[in-house]
DNA sequence: AAACATAGGCACTTTAAAGTAACTATTCGC
DNA sequence: GCGAATAGTTACTTTAAAGTGCCTATGTTT
């Protein structure tokens, strides 16, 4: 019982509006500094950045490196623990990729409502 | 570019406060009726339940099953197409299970604010 | 004829997540 | 001694997700 909190443990990681996007990132590119980050990015606040990154660095997903240089340069990498959970987001990647392709085979490429049937077309 | 979109189409699926445990309810136990699965999960609520059924329906998860008797009936069940995202789950279970055990490598099992720093203790 | 049981619907409120805008620290170059 | 960079912080506002309470339909039972 309550046993789907490992689950939601998992979830917790990916989830919310920018943890997909900065994973994805930091995975394809490696090493990033915050301003590349944001750069890469567009539309996030600084404030969404620091937030999301201190919650990966606090799942030990991130790791950050600061440079006590002036002006101030800190770099954002996936840690070694991070780079585990490569294949689980390359599984959720697949499965949403395929699931696309069968939401499309339903309900036709043309008028595509998928998230919510806002109230049932009566 | 903005290629995350499977990733987030995926996490659609399961995220939310109550997708996760009524998928969970449902793959563990089969065919349900709505009020069933309301007694398994004794915090949602009527409307939350409805509301995550007609989505997960939506998505082609769970199949919905009318009885046209009195009074009525409604079952629940998880779509054959449904079931092969079984080993997605078990990937996101079994990570999730790990990552727990990794926190508290971390962090000890004794305080553990997981989520997030709040403030960070200055 | 009133109450019950099931599977909802609807309007409104609360809470949590995200967004906005303005501020900070440091030091180099001018 | 002022502005430019970089990587933030802080207080406040907006938006989206979830929760609350009460309403509905319809045969069956009492």
């Amino acid at each position: 019982m309550a046993n789907y909190c490992k689950f939601e443990k998992a979830l917790e990681i990916f989830t919310g509006k920018w943890k997909p996007v900065i994973l994805l990132r930091l995975f394809a590119n490696g090493t990033m500094r915050f301003g590349e980050l944001q750069k890469a990015i567009p539309d996030i606040t600084q404030k969404m950045l620091t937030q999301q990154l201190r919650e990966l660095v606090h799942n030990d997903i991130v790791h950050r490196e600061v440079y006590p240089e002036v002006p101030p340069k800190v770099e954002y990498s996936i840690t070694e623990y991070g780079k585990g959970m490569a294949n689980v987001l390359q599984v959720l990647n697949d499965w949403g990729e395929s699931h696309m392709a069968h939401m499309d085979d339903l309900y036709g490429e043309g008028r595509k409502e998928e998230g919510a049937p806002a109230q049932r077309p009566s």
